[in-house]
DNA sequence: GCTGCAAATGAGAATGATTTTCTTATAGCT
DNA sequence: AGCTATAAGAAAATCATTCTCATTTGCAGC
């Protein structure tokens, strides 16, 4: 509770900083965002955010999540299908491996992969300015001391 | 031309082995795929092939994509913009870099980077069954000969 | 070369995520 | 408390993409 306090309180003067208002709403997304452990979409987050305040809208979690994100409090993500998802910003920067079967998203980094990219993009006589990458994997057996391999 | 050929009569016995038809409209899309040299969208494809026949709709490019994509002669990437855009498949893998200020696409290919991701996967516990990668970049200006630096 | 029929097409309606509009409510200053 | 610009709620609009359905067309067999 500490930490999410924390967050909407830093959000709150980041708001106030831009001219802009902490309304009720914002603060109830914000807490169901530093709440969140996964990566929810709009739908899921206005799910939840529901839940305690009835009165809540579908338009606001979007206009919110937007706001929140010029504001660099949130990331937002769009994996395969297309849907955005959001994740709060507090955190250093990584990457996502999505298992293919279940949907999991596991969160890593690697600074040789970060290296190596801003090196390819020099290459080509680029700055690398930001970049995406996602990894689609399926999960592997454990591995056998001794084990046959199965077809 | 002839290598157009090639592609088309090559998809052509594809279809045919999955019991599906060559119709004008897949030759007339398939052409205009194969002499793109860039990534188009659905609606680019349709514009080009839509001036060699103005009988073509745009529901059929949608429907043409998916096939082409399933039978593997195309390879569909969506970049931040979340719009579909297609390019031919018979080529070795490749990422791509966005320029960031045109828009442009650049294809390029690691080995490296193919492996660490592997690699990452397999730490992970997962096995590597796809990846997607993009590099947004903005144009380095050429490297003087004893500059100094610029803010 | 004709027939039959499953597959494909065209046109437009439907979908689904996201954005916008417009009216009403409210945060935050005085 | 009162003012006013910002925000919210509700519903309509947007936009890419998919689906529906009536019509057309490849193509296998005659």
């Amino acid at each position: 509770m500490t930490e999410t306090d924390r967050r909407i309180a830093v959000f709150e003067s980041q708001l106030k900083g831009a001219g802009l208002r902490m309304t009720q709403q914002r603060r109830l997304i914000l807490r169901v965002l530093a709440e969140a452990d996964d990566h929810p979409d709009a739908k899921g987050i206005f799910t939840r955010a529901f839940a305690h305040d009835p009165t809540l809208s579908l338009s606001t979690v979007y206009r919110t999540m937007k706001v929140l994100e010029s504001q660099g409090a949130i990331e937002r993500h769009a994996f395969e299908d297309g849907i955005s998802r959001y994740e709060h910003a507090d955190q250093e920067h990584h990457d996502h491996l999505i298992d293919v079967d279940s949907g999991e998203v596991i969160e890593f980094s690697s600074d040789a992969i970060e290296e190596l990219q801003r090196r390819i993009a020099a290459e080509l006589g680029y700055e690398l300015v930001r970049h995406r990458l996602e990894l689609y994997g399926r999960k592997k057996p454990p591995a056998r001391r001794s084990g046959k391999k199965k077809s």
